[in-house]
DNA sequence: CACTTTAATTCAGTTGTCAAAATAAATTTT
DNA sequence: AAAATTTATTTTGACAACTGAATTAAAGTG
């Protein structure tokens, strides 16, 4: 078998002259968005800048600026700002341009096991409004998905005051397998039902262009547009909670990876015959540092039965709070979690190359681990020492959408 | 230390409002290619084509195809191929177009620290020649670099009967750290100096212009533009030899990571404080699948002085051979290695989701890990299961260059 | 031989962008 | 205060790239 794989220089040189060379599929994917956008992406970054400035930025003349902006200020999607106050300075002063923030409203949502989240937002990127509902349980069909997802919706309307017509667009996230481009839960740890295509579904439902991707991707794109990964090209968002979760972005784009499923953080192996994940193999990350990890050692350690605590959160904290008043296996738990999570990060590092890697999550479970020894380990870990080091985050939500007229 | 790396969603929100969202640095990297090229890449990549599948396949009008092919052929960088025979079809027969075989001359050199490799290529990317030297010694000063190119470019114009004036391009592949859009070598195994300039002396040296890079990243390109690459939009390339290298196609690009360097598998963590490697750290991938790694193991099985034997590579065989003779600590070590190999591929294949793996190098090598199993247990140790058998491919050079004019 | 089919070319027209000049609105100098 | 200077924006004409439709070319089919 190993032959038949192998190929030699030989077969390779004859092909070569009937066949050509260089990369085949040149480029499907046009990446060049038209001019007009990248004005408006610009402003939108930026919060408001005068044309002058966008011209500069984009290396366009200021002819085309004024051209492209008098548009998009008679479509209401920019507007000039009244009030640019600034320093003394000669010539004529300059104009200011903002996203219009009353045009267009976009929704984020999430989906989770215990709630769902809702946010209203602007063009740019202003929070309006929040809103919540408990999910029902664990796993649900996808007919109580709809309802639950119409409910939060109607919620945040009643909120913000708003209805429905002034939205443009839904973006959606929940945990699991989803195919963002084809808009299908192949699956989730929050639906029964498999290979579902929701997006079309919850589209219908609502009545509004909807976008699905996985929470981690999601997450990914909110750094990137709002987080700590605003300004940075390449970087790694890292998520730990019940499983242990990667979105990365390569040139500024979120990568979801060739096949779809994306990356796994979490099933990276770091032993080699290691611990036992709930995926069935040996020496995944996540069979280390996940909560389902470290309550297995609990178990382990203190002989106590897992289902007898109320929640896996609660049981974590009493764990913690035991290490914190001196207990030395529940230390040594915690600990081991950490150094291993150290290797985890440190592999990212070693592979990727990213300018910058985030631990992010709706639950800030990272001092847990020791925020402060994890990164120390990481770097030591790395072989090009003195990078530097790796801010943290935490977000308390993961919805971001973004809907753009052409 | 932790609590100032943490931000919270208040401070975030609060900022959101004065500067606006969407991620900064929009696109410095114009991507679009002026579509002469793309015409020039179509035609390349399918070895020849008529103008209208070109046009059908850039989706542009056939009419633009006529002026730009037009153009490229009056600049002889293209040619009408006479004898366009197919089978019988009613309509005008298309005429099949195709790069013109000697227009210009692209030079790939591939330096190492047992001999310099030359090819000289065509625009269409048949090899026309091909010429080798032996290096001088196993490190080198910047002088004698320059030298053994020079004299390896002669020999090489010696063979093809061509002169310098036909080159139009070099491109030069060296392993160790190299900036390769600064062209500076920063360390080389191969070299005395570190921080050398090499791409522009060079360059000053042969007259010709020079593109400089790590090796492992010209034999990924090699594959992507000769190889089993080719078709690939992200695929990943495994090279062990000395040590342990990664070359990665994203999106039909190279990915070379964000902060220079690039991808260390070989320095990815396996094993908790595990084996020594020669980066100095503990658990590397290197430190079990080199061919160091094996020296040293058989040293200790064998009680054999490692500089007893000739050289690295006859050491090894030697313990091949006594592997296959049924010896079973050889084995063991091989088995060992190749398992630790297994994770390496596996993680790479969990994190960035590559269409394919290819394992490459100039030296086959991989006999003695036993691909089969490698792959087995690689392809065992994937989350997602069911994935396509990644392919082996030896390749014996990995010179690629690419020069166009605008 | 007329008709169909497919490939390639021609050409007028549209689009998007720029360069340069013109205009606007402020400050500084005279 | 008028003139000069400076900077931002708008206007304008020109240009280059590309498209779409019509046209020409070269084959096969009935």
């Amino acid at each position: 078998m190993a032959s038949e794989l192998i190929r030699d220089l030989g077969s390779e040189g004859s092909k070569l002259v009937s066949s050509g060379c260089g990369p085949l599929l040149a480029l499907p994917q046009d990446d060049t968005r038209p001019l007009r956008q990248q004005v408006f992406e610009q402003v939108r970054a930026n919060g408001q800048m005068p044309r002058m400035d966008v011209a500069r930025k984009l290396n366009i003349s200021p002819g085309s600026v004024t051209t492209i902006t008098s548009d998009l200020i008679a479509r209401g999607l920019l507007q000039e700002v009244e009030d640019s106050q600034r320093g003394p300075s000669r010539g004529r002063p300059p104009i200011a341009l903002r996203v219009a923030p009353q045009s267009r409203f976009v929704v984020g949502m999430k989906l989770s096991d215990e709630r769902h989240t809702a946010v209203l937002l602007d063009l740019a990127g202003t929070i309006i409004a929040e809103a919540h509902v408990a999910s029902a349980s664990l796993r649900q069909s996808t007919e109580d998905m709809l309802t639950e997802v119409s409910s939060l919706m109607d919620r945040l309307l009643q909120k913000s005051g708003r209805v429905m017509s002034d939205i443009s667009a839904v973006g959606i996230g929940l945990p699991g397998l989803v195919d963002a481009s084809l808009g299908i839960v192949k699956w989730s740890p929050v639906m029964l039902d498999t290979d579902m295509p929701l997006r079309d579904l919850l589209s219908k439902t609502l009545g509004l262009p909807v976008s699905l991707d996985n929470d981690t991707n999601l997450l990914t794109l909110a750094e990137l547009w709002f987080g700590a990964g605003r300004g940075i090209s390449n970087f790694a968002v890292v998520t730990i909670e019940r499983g242990v979760g990667m979105g990365l972005v390569l040139n500024n784009r979120l990568f979801r990876g060739a096949l779809g499923p994306g990356m796994e953080l979490g099933h990276t192996k770091v032993q080699l015959d290691g611990a036992l994940c709930r995926c069935g193999q040996r020496g995944c990350l996540e069979a280390y540092v996940a909560d389902y990890a470290i309550i297995r050692e609990a178990g382990t350690a203190f002989e106590r039965d897992p289902r007898a605590e109320s929640s896996a959160v609660s049981m974590i904290e009493t764990l913690y709070d035991e290490a914190n008043a001196g207990n030395e296996a529940a230390l040594a738990i915690f600990n081991r979690a950490g150094r291993f999570l150290s290797v985890g990060l440190a592999n990212i590092v070693q592979l990727f190359d990213p300018e910058r890697i985030i631990l992010s999550g709706e639950r800030m479970r990272y001092d847990y681990l020791n925020v402060d020894d994890v990164l120390s380990e990481m770097n030591s870990m790395i072989l090009p020492a003195g990078r530097a080091p790796t801010p943290v985050d935490i977000h308390a939500w993961g919805g971001s959408v973004w809907a753009k007229g052409a």
